[in-house]
DNA sequence: TTCCTTATTGCAATTATTATCAATAACAAT
DNA sequence: ATTGTTATTGATAATAATTGCAATAAGGAA
């Protein structure tokens, strides 16, 4: 990846190291692009990691903004190379997505900054809903 | 609880029943107000019930519309008992809570319509951002 | 290159969550 | 009250995720 000096940079000056683990985490999430720690733990297997440094890995690497992370399904965690930021809106019934800019969050934040002084973090969201195709199905 | 006789109809009709196992759960939610499933099994296992009969009744219960479920931190969900719809806003920093109406989301709702024909399920969310107090102090 | 420091991993043990299935008990019908 | 149907639970196993610690290795310094 192109990506791996920088970070390796990244994370050397907050005194961290970089491994041929987490470059092959890294390469996971770099084909796959959003993965559950299991199917990151498939793609790695071969090199013969524990699936328990995928999960401390995958952890630490959104810690220093390297992944995003998001809520799935019913509390299951996905993970993918931190880019642009970004959202996601799923249709509950078929599954079809969308994605939504950053900015399409802004007047949320400022409509609740404005009312509890609260700064909201705009992380990685998955919304859920329904798309226009199942709505008027919908009752 | 007040509720009991209308929970035991509602599951009832929908060809259910009411257990002593989901009574207690429910009871127990009523004094603990949002509570993960491992909280909620605390506060039922004098009953003798199983951990597994917890987890799969608080699935049941919100499921059926009963409980609020909401996803907390790292992916860890929280049920309470269902009552006016509403979300929660949460300090990382600090843990300082605001409860938020069900119409604060209503302009989200409105904008990811406009934009993408999605209709949002305004379900029971956790947000997490930093209160007035801890916000200056975050450089 | 070699040596040190210590961040990181492997490994094993815990804990959390889900799945299976036979035994139990709600509750509707008699 | 008794019976029959079957939703629900207990019990256990399987899977997912977390924790603790000793062994390893990244990478700065000599
Ligand atoms: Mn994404
Ligand atoms: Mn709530
Ligand atoms: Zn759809
Ligand atoms: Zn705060």
């Amino acid at each position: 990846m192109s990506c791996t000096p920088r970070l390796t940079q990244l994370l050397r000056l907050r005194g961290f190291r970089m491994t041929p683990q987490r470059l092959a985490i890294l390469q996971a999430l770099h084909d796959g692009g959003h993965l559950s720690p299991g199917q990151v733990y498939k793609r790695v297997a071969q090199t013969g990691m524990m699936e328990t440094t995928v999960y401390r890995t995958l952890d630490f690497l959104a810690e220093n903004g390297i992944l995003f992370v998001t809520n799935r399904a019913k509390g299951h965690l996905a993970y993918e190379l931190a880019r642009a930021s970004h959202h996601h809106l799923v249709c509950r019934t078929c599954g079809a997505q969308v994605d939504l800019e950053r900015e399409a969050l802004q007047p949320l934040v400022d409509q609740l900054f404005q009312r509890t002084g609260y700064r909201l973090d705009v992380g990685h969201f998955t919304f859920s809903g329904l798309c226009p195709v199942c709505l008027p199905d919908s009752e």
